[in-house]
DNA sequence: CCACTGACGAGTG
DNA sequence: GCACTCGCCAGTG
């Protein structure tokens, strides 16, 4: 298994309704500390590959898809929503409610 | 081989 | 809470 599936296989596990940072996915993959390979392997994710890529977050509870398409965070922002996660004033989502930890589940 | 870039994180001011 | 810097490492030219 090559460090994307095993970064894909990390994110499979977020269950419905949480969120989770790069830096956990990453560590769930068994690449501590390469937050950055998560983003990367995210950002050449094929289409069609069923990875629930819209509840990784950065450790600011903000959605980083808005950093490279502006606009674009709104679909995730949607997908999150519809799935029971609440966002702030300021389009952040409280990862001390919904950030999930590979203890919990 | 080198320089630069980037869905990031942690530390600093 | 925000802006900046540095460390991280695969891709790209």
């Amino acid at each position: 298994m090559n460090e994307y599936e095993a970064i894909y296989a990390a994110v499979k596990r977020i269950p419905r309704g949480r969120v989770c940072t790069y830096g956990g996915v990453a560590a769930l993959a068994g690449l501590p500390g390469r937050a950055r390979m998560v983003g990367y392997a995210l950002f050449a994710l094929p289409e069609g590959t069923r990875v629930p890529w819209h509840r990784v977050i950065n450790a600011q509870g903000k959605l980083s898809l808005e950093r490279v398409v502006p606009g674009g965070g709104l679909q995730q922002r949607f997908r999150l929503e519809r799935e029971g996660v609440e966002f702030d004033a300021g389009g952040r989502v409280s990862l001390a409610r919904y950030g999930w930890k590979s203890t919990e589940y």
